[in-house]
DNA sequence: GCGCTGTTGTTAAATAATTAACAAAAGGCT
DNA sequence: AGCCTTTTGTTAATTATTTAACAACAGCGC
């Protein structure tokens, strides 16, 4: 298969979660323009990222939830478990950690981060506080892959760096500040302030 | 002017907030391709950007620091201050008024509001958690334009329906959950799995 | 003064993403 | 059976965004 758009990844993901939610609810079969209307987009659209990822419907059944669900695991998860540490435990870093934990099977929470000693040591939803100075022996030595960065700003670099020599793979940064990867890390960057920035925007622009 | 790209619109945000950080290091002009650098785009995209605001730089020394500020404000700021409130005080929650409080001058978040009667009447950064029964009344009496839903996935639609028969004109929803709203009122949706998500999945790709 | 270098502003080309259009087929209805 | 409706799968068109290309020009070195 020749690589999926970006976007269509990022609407397989959201996809699987309305799936899910179908699923539990005992449906087994689901249209196009079904899901459009839970993630609010067209049930064109839906289609055609269904399409990009070779699946095929019935004809005036629609899609069987579950095989949809399935086909996306093999899309989006990894074989293998992928493990992912938070690096700072401010209230950013335990949302996430608190948010995430359990959620999926292929992509887990394994530690913790910072440099806070009164952190150190403490759990968080079940997953041990580390001494940042000692990342790079933990990243080493359980396999992770990811890291997301809830530092502040400051330390958001630096952060990163750490990371890096660590081995990681991939950076999800909520650092209000960018930052600067080797082209073999992937990097997503987001930052609420320029969010609720635009939200703004388009208020305004809309009230004139 | 005609309107701006929705993707210059964020990238504005972002020089903004690149821009303050030069100035307050003294420095007073600046090139495209030293934003770009901070940024981690292509100096291409940030002239082009410029030019889509009708700024002018100086030929060989680059842009006002100081007036490419100002006009940013000009055009992503509201002339009167806009105000926002925050509906769901969990770790997510306090991160944001935590995080936000006080960086920008023309929009504020002025309220919060949580269904748990153990933080109604608490202050989170100064800002007093009100009952959401209240939501409606506060809403309107201050003028809020903006929400932000930081609430479990199973309560974000039920707000989003609170927000906008209050009145408010632009959600922010962090709920991993989209909602619907009227086509009037901007919305804008983010859900970390789903970026956590796309990272495993670049990072699963680069490792075959 | 003259050519060289570096930088902007802008138009054009390329790429990415969404939306439209529609053939094909399954099932219901008469 | 024949027709109508609905829904998929796919190609084509449109729109949005990024990237490339380059003219214009300011200042520097000689």
């Amino acid at each position: 298969m020749k690589t999926l758009p970006h976007k269509t990844i990022e609407r397989l993901s959201q996809y699987r979660r309305a799936l899910l939610m179908v699923h539990a609810s005992g449906k087994t079969y689901i249209f196009s323009h079904e899901i459009a209307k839970i993630i609010h987009i067209t049930a064109v659209q839906v289609r055609r990222d269904i399409m990009l990822i070779g699946y095929t419907g019935t004809l005036r059944k629609g899609y069987n939830v579950k095989e949809l669900i399935d086909l996306i695991g093999t899309i989006i998860d990894s074989e293998a478990m992928i493990k992912v540490c938070v690096i700072g435990v401010g209230n950013l870093g335990r949302a996430i950690i608190n948010y995430f934990s359990g959620k999926r099977t292929k992509l887990s929470i394994v530690a913790v981060f910072d440099s806070n000693a009164d952190k150190v040591g403490k759990k968080y939803s079940g997953i041990i506080c580390h001494d940042i100075a000692t990342l790079g022996q933990v990243v080493k030595q359980e396999g992770i892959k990811v890291g997301i960065i809830t530092v502040p700003a400051d330390q958001a670099q630096i952060t990163a760096d750490l990371l890096v020599k660590a081995g990681i793979k991939g950076i999800l940064n909520y650092a209000p500040k960018s930052v600067s990867v080797p082209r073999d890390v992937h990097l997503e960057e987001y930052d609420m302030i320029t969010s609720l920035e635009k939200v703004a925007f388009y208020v305004k622009t809309h009230l004139d």
